[in-house]
DNA sequence: AGGTAGTACGTTTTT
DNA sequence: CGTACTACCT
C-alpha cells in the first residue's frame, strides 16, 4: 500500500502499473481511454463501462503520459460515484495520486470557496445550508415582507430561487427579467433570502456553484490559477448539468481545452431540477473540434432487456440517438403483469422473489424493487414485514434529516458559527427554556436595531440599557443562562484535537488544549439538557431519537480519527469527499462533510435483503432481478408530465423509464394495479403507456384476472375476517393463479441455471463445487460454448467450458 | 408557553 | 389515507 505523498509522475512510481488491463477494455473503450487531448465527448450508454474508460484514462494520463496529479480534475454527480471512481483507480494505480482532485460539482465548488472565497469576501467560518434550512430561510422572508405563504407556496418560490441560481442570475438580474405579479414578488423574497444567508454567514447549495463562477469573474488571477493547474477536465453524467455547471466547467477549461465529458442523453431525468439536457446535446456546437465516441456495447442487461428498454426510449424525439446492443444472451423476456390492486402488487413481487430464490440461486440481495415515488413503498413494506421478507430502503427520510440529527447538527453549527441565527433559533427554544416567541421577536428586534447578529445580541444584552423591549429579569436571565453555555462551548472548539489517551488528555487541557470534537459534542448536547429532552419522553421512538445522536457522535469520533493527520495518513474524510482547507478545522470540516452526503451514498449491497428505491435513486446501480412497480398512467408518467405542453416532461420521464429498465441484469419485471387507493380514494388505473411501447416481441403481458374477477370482489366483500384470512392466504392463493399464467412459472422452470448462466462477467466472484472461489478472467464465445477462464484463489487460472463448469456468482 | 384539535395538501430530490 | 402545519385553547 502506498500512501499519499508520493509524487507518481516526478519519480517513477514502484507500483506496477495495471496498464496492461488496456487489453480488457473494448477498442472503443480504449479510443475514449488513449484520446486524451482537445475536446472529446463521450456518449456512454447505460452499462457501457463508463466508470471503467473514467477510470482508466485518469490511470492513463499518470502513469503513460506521466500527467502530475495536481494537473488532474474529476468531477462526478454523487459523492458514491466519486468514492466508486476512487476505489477502482485504486485498484488500477495502487492509491489515489497525492494532489488529484477527484470529487463532485459542489464539493469542488466547496473546496475552491475554502481556499480562494477570501479573495471575495467570504470568511473561511461559512457553513453550507441544506434544502430545509433554504425553506425556512424563504419561509422567514416571506414573513418579513408580509407575503402569505398562501399567496406564495414557500416550496414555489424556493424552486424559482434555486432556478434563478442555476442560471446564474443574481437578484438584481432576476428582477429585470421579472414581468409579472408572481415573479416581482418572487425576486423581492430572493433579494431578501440572499440576505440572510450572508447575514448568516452561510451557502447553499447553488451558491456552491455560483460563488466559484462570481469570484472567476472578479478575481481573473485566481482563475487563472486554476486554469493552469487543471490541464485535464472530466466530467461524468454531463447530461445532468445545469447552466451555473457547464459555465463553471467551461471557464476552467478555457485554458487548456482538454475536456473529456461522458454523459447519456437518454438517462438525463433531473431536468426539474434544473439539469440542462441542451448542454449535452450542444457540446459538439461549443467544441467544433470535438471527438465523439460512443460506448454501445452493454455488459449488463440481457438482449430481450436492452431491446425492450431501446424500444422505449426510442420513442423519444430530443436525443442524440444510439443503439445498446449486447453479447449477452437472450434471457427471458420482460414480464408485466396487471395486478388486483396495490396490495396484491406487493404480493405478486414478493412471492417471485421466494420462487426465483428457491428454484434459480438468487438470493435476497439480488432483487431491487424500483417505484416512482417514495409514498408506494409503504405497501411493500408492510407485506414484506408480515411475510418476514428482509428488505431495505434507500432514501425517503435520510438519517440526517431526522429531526433529532438536524437539531444535534444546529447545535453545532451555532458553535462553529454563531452568525448562523437559523441554527440558534431553532434550538434556543429545544428543550423548552422559557425563551418564547414573544422574546424571540424582542430579542430579534433589538438584533436588527444594533445591526449585529442574534447571538452577538443575546452575549452583548444588557438589561439596564435595552429595557425600552422590556424583557422581564427572568427571561434575561434565561437568555443570558444560554449564552454563556454556548460560550463555554465554542471555547472548547478548537483547531487541534486532542486524539490521545485520556489521562494524557487531562493533562494537556489544563495546559490548554481542546478535547476532540465527539466530546466537546456530547457535553453540549447534554448539558443544554437536549438530549435529556428525548430521554425524559420515554417513548419508543424517543428512545431511538437519542440512539440516533450517540451515532451522530460517533460519526464525529470516526471522522476525526480518519481526519487527524496523527492517526491516519490520508487526507480524505470517510466519505472519501478530500474536502481540506488551509486552516483546517474539524468541526467545519465535520459540517461541510454532512451537508454533502446523502443515504444513497452509504447503500452498500452487502446485506442480504430486498433494495427498494425510487427509479431516481436507482440510477448508476445495477441488480440480477428488478422489479418496476406501479407502472400506470398518472404515476408513471406521473399525472404532472401529463399536462398538456409538458411534452418535455413526459420525455423526462420516459428516459426514467429506460433507467429502470436498463438496471436489470437478468430479469425484468413489471407490474400495475389495476385499482389503487390515492388520497384515500380508490381509482381505476390504466396500464402505463411505457407499457404500450415496449416491442411486443420484447415483453410478454401476463393473463390478466378479468375472469376471476366477480367471484374475487364477493369474497373482498365480506369484511374484516375475509381481509386478514387473504393477507395470511395471500400466498396459497397467488399460487394457484399463477400456474395459469403461461409466463413467469415456465420462465422459471425451464429457465435452469440462468442465473450462472451469462449473468457472470469479468471480474466476478464465482465459486466452483471443485476447484472453490475465483475470479473471472475472460469470456470466449457465446452461448452453448462459451468458456470462461477463471483465476481460482487455490488452484490457478482455470478454463471452463461455462455450461457444464456449475459456477454459481457470489457477491 | 406549550399542547392539541382541525385543516390543507399531496413527484422525483445526485448536492 | 397520512402528514404537516395553523389556530386556538389551556
Amino acid at each position: 500500500m502506498i500512501f499519499a505523498g508520493i509524487k507518481p509522475a516526478a519519480t517513477p512510481n514502484p507500483i506496477i502499473t495495471n496498464m496492461d488491463s488496456l487489453k480488457n477494455l473494448n477498442p472503443k473503450q480504449k479510443e475514449a481511454v488513449l484520446h486524451t487531448d482537445g475536446p472529446t465527448l463521450i456518449l456512454a450508454g447505460a452499462g457501457s463501462g463508463k466508470t471503467r474508460v473514467l477510470t482508466h484514462r485518469i490511470a492513463y494520463l499518470l502513469k503513460e503520459k506521466n500527467i502530475l496529479p495536481q494537473k488532474i480534475l474529476a468531477v462526478t454527480f454523487t459523492n458514491k460515484a466519486s468514492q466508486e471512481m476512487k476505489e477502482r483507480l485504486e485498484k488500477l494505480i495502487g492509491a489515489i495520486a497525492h494532489g488529484l482532485w477527484l470529487g463532485t460539482f459542489h464539493s469542488t465548488g466547496l473546496r475552491i470557496l475554502r481556499q480562494d472565497g477570501h479573495s471575495i469576501g467570504f470568511d473561511k467560518d461559512f457553513i453550507v445550508y441544506d434544502d430545509d434550512d433554504q425553506l425556512s430561510l424563504v419561509k422567514l422572508s416571506l414573513a418579513e415582507l408580509g407575503y402569505s405563504e398562501k399567496a406564495m407556496a414557500p416550496r414555489a418560490v424556493l424552486s424559482h430561487i434555486n432556478q434563478a441560481k442555476n442560471e446564474i442570475l443574481s437578484p438584481q438580474e432576476y428582477a429585470l427579467g421579472a414581468n409579472d405579479f408572481f415573479r416581482t414578488r418572487v425576486s423581492a423574497v430572493y433579494n431578501l433570502y440572499q440576505e440572510k444567508l450572508r447575514s448568516n454567514r452561510a451557502l447553499d447549495f447553488g451558491d456552491l456553484i455560483l460563488e466559484p463562477i462570481r469570484l472567476f469573474k472578479q478575481a481573473p488571477d485566481v482563475l487563472k490559477k486554476y486554469q493552469n493547474r487543471f490541464s485535464y477536465i472530466l466530467i461524468d453524467e454531463y447530461q445532468d448539468t445545469n447552466r451555473a455547471q457547464y459555465i463553471l466547467i467551461n471557464l476552467l477549461a478555457e485554458a487548456h481545452k482538454n475536456l473529456c465529458v461522458v454523459g447519456d442523453e437518454d438517462q438525463s431525468i433531473y431536468g426539474w431540477r434544473g439539469a440542462d439536457i441542451s448542454n449535452i446535446l450542444n457540446f459538439e456546437k461549443d467544441y467544433p473540434d470535438v471527438k465523439i465516441i460512443r460506448l454501445e456495447q452493454n455488459y449488463r442487461s440481457t438482449k430481450n432487456i436492452l431491446a425492450a428498454a431501446n424500444s422505449v426510449v426510442e420513442k423519444n424525439v430530443n436525443r442524440i440517438g444510439k443503439t445498446l446492443w449486447t453479447e449477452n444472451r437472450d434471457g427471458s423476456v420482460p414480464l408485466f403483469q396487471m395486478a388486483r390492486d396495490e396490495r396484491h402488487e406487493a404480493a405478486i413481487a414478493a412471492s417471485k422473489i421466494e420462487k426465483l430464490k428457491q428454484h434459480n440461486g438468487y438470493d435476497y440481495k439480488h432483487f431491487a424493487i424500483f417505484y416512482r415515488t417514495n409514498a408506494q413503498s409503504r405497501i411493500f413494506e408492510e407485506h414484506f414485514i408480515r411475510s418476514g421478507m428482509p428488505y431495505t430502503i434507500v432514501g425517503g427520510l435520510r438519517f440526517y434529516d431526522r429531526k433529532e440529527i438536524k437539531d444535534s447538527l444546529a447545535y453545532l453549527r451555532v458553535l462553529a458559527n454563531p452568525s448562523d441565527s437559523l441554527s440558534l433559533m431553532r434550538i434556543i427554544n429545544t428543550p423548552a427554556r422559557g425563551i418564547g416567541k414573544t422574546t424571540l421577536d424582542k430579542v430579534a428586534g433589538l438584533a436588527a436595531e444594533k445591526g449585529v447578529s442574534i447571538f452577538e445580541c443575546l452575549t452583548t444584552l444588557d438589561n439596564s440599557a435595552d429595557n425600552m423591549h422590556a424583557i422581564k429579569p427572568n427571561t434575561f436571565q434565561k437568555l443570558k443562562g444560554f449564552s454563556a453555555l454556548v460560550q463555554k462551548f465554542q471555547g472548547l472548539v478548537g483547531k487541534e484535537p486532542d486524539l490521545s489517551p485520556a489521562p494524557l488528555q487531562q493533562v494537556e487541557r489544563e495546559k490548554g488544549a481542546k478535547p476532540p470534537l465527539h466530546e466537546t459534542a456530547k457535553g453540549f448536547l447534554e448539558q443544554s439538557g437536549y438530549i435529556k429532552m428525548w430521554e425524559e419522553e420515554k417513548t419508543e421512538e424517543a428512545d431511538t431519537r437519542v440512539e440516533n445522536i450517540h451515532e451522530l457522535i460517533s460519526a464525529i469520533k470516526d471522522f476525526e480519527m480518519y481526519k487527524s493527520p496523527a492517526t491516519h495518513p490520508s487526507p480524505s474524510p470517510a466519505s472519501g469527499e478530500g474536502i481540506t482547507s488551509k486552516s483546517s478545522d474539524m468541526l467545519s470540516d465535520f459540517l461541510d462533510h454532512v451537508a454533502l452526503i446523502s443515504d444513497i451514498d452509504s447503500f452498500e449491497d452487502k446485506h442480504n435483503r430486498v433494495t427498494m428505491m425510487t427509479i431516481h435513486s436507482a440510477k448508476g446501480l445495477e441488480f440480477p432481478v428488478v422489479f418496476m412497480v406501479g407502472m400506470e398512467e398518472g404515476l408513471f408518467p406521473h399525472s404532472r408530465s401529463l399536462d398538456e405542453g409538458s411534452a418535455d416532461e413526459l420525455e423526462e420521464e420516459r428516459r426514467l423509464c429506460y433507467v429502470g429498465m436498463t438496471r436489470a441484469m437478468e430479469k425484468l419485471f413489471m407490474t400495475a394495479a389495476r385499482e389503487r387507493t390515492i388520497y384515500g380514494d380508490c381509482r381505476f388505473q390504466r396500464q402505463s403507456r411505457f407499457i404500450d411501447e415496449i416491442d411486443e416481441r420484447f415483453i410478454e403481458i401476463a393473463e390478466t384476472e378479468a375472469k376471476q374477477k366477480g367471484q374475487e370482489d364477493r369474497v373482498k366483500g365480506q369484511g374484516a375476517w375475509v381481509m386478514g384470512q387473504e393477507a395470511m392466504n395471500e400466498d396459497a392463493r397467488y399460487r394457484t393463479q399463477e400456474t395459469r399464467y403461461t409466463s413467469l412459472e415456465s420462465q422459471i422452470e425451464t429457465g435452469g441455471i440462468d442465473f450462472a448462466d451469462d449473468g457472470l462477467r469479468v471480474g466476478m466472484k464465482v465459486r466452483h463445487p471443485n476447484f472453490g472461489i475465483g475470479i473471472i478472467k475472460a469470456t470466449e464465445g457465446i452461448g452453448e460454448n462459451t468458456k470462461v477462464t477463471v483465476n481460482f484463489q487455490n488452484v490457478g487460472q482455470k478454463k471452463l467450458v461455462l455450461r457444464v463448469a456449475g459456477l454459481i456468482p457470489m457477491q
